[in-house]
DNA sequence: CGGCATCCTGACCGATACTG
DNA sequence: CAGTATCGGTCAGGATGCCG
């Protein structure tokens, strides 16, 4: 990782204690990944995508109510930033394959952890929301 | 990791081939923490009080472009899920001071791996947007 | 089979002004 | 100091219909 203009990006600033610029925010690549894969379905489609490459109808079958629409746009979205490819044969009527790239692959593990995390903490955070929700029902007397 | 009615989590399923139902897409705690820390100011507010905690207006300086709006209801959302505290002493003018809990400080380890594939990873995917975005405005002859 | 075009709703988010 | 209230803009995402 080289820092070329001697400014770190935006979550290690913020580690330092420094403030934050606007010109860093909108280069911070966390927030940017974040923004990229914390839509409603693209960790999803990565994560089927990782067990092998799949053909469209096979991803809209395994990830059940997805729209048409949404997949499509998932699957560009993730195709642009270099993380899926799209592959078509020149079969009637065509067949597309999607298959996640080296550059994809390696998003599977830091994914895991926070999968894990997810997974391990549910109920934690289920039961923090109701506490939290029955509070400012009926305020601590 | 317990599960009593013999399905697995979204995301398990996807992984053994299985297809997603509804209810269990509702319920996925993959789906709905992404859906929650991806917004746009969760992460860096967590990293933040990952260094300490932090009064109400040390965040807003620390964290520059964030609006007041946001901060708070950032910060709530974060409160209500268990993640963070929020403590008032009752000094005047009020002090109140933001904390990480011990649930939000486990948080900290995943996010990391997150963010350094994200900072690792930065440059190869703005090359793949911008060969992306030149490919579709001339495409390939 | 694998899309794209259109319409529409609600969530997210920023700006601004006001308050105990 | 630490918020709340209100307004408005942008955009994700769902429904539907058409196409090579």
């Amino acid at each position: 990782m080289s820092v070329t203009n001697g400014r770190v990006p935006t979550v290690l600033s913020a580690e330092f204690g420094l403030p934050v610029t606007a010109a860093e925010h909108e280069a911070c690549p966390v927030t940017d990944v974040l923004r990229r894969i914390g839509d409603k379905w693209s960790v999803l489609v990565v994560v089927v995508l990782g067990r092998g490459p799949r053909r469209f109808n096979e991803l809209h079958r395994s990830i059940e109510n997805i729209s048409q629409r949404m997949l499509t746009r998932t699957l560009r979205a993730l195709q642009r930033d270099g993380l899926v490819t799209r592959t078509v044969y020149p079969t009637v009527p065509a067949t597309v394959e999607y298959a996640l790239t080296d550059l994809g692959r390696t998003l599977l593990g830091p994914l895991s952890a926070l999968t894990d995390w997810a997974i391990a903490n549910r109920e934690d955070i289920e039961v923090a929301r109701i506490r939290h929700d029955e509070m400012e029902e009926r305020p601590p007397s």
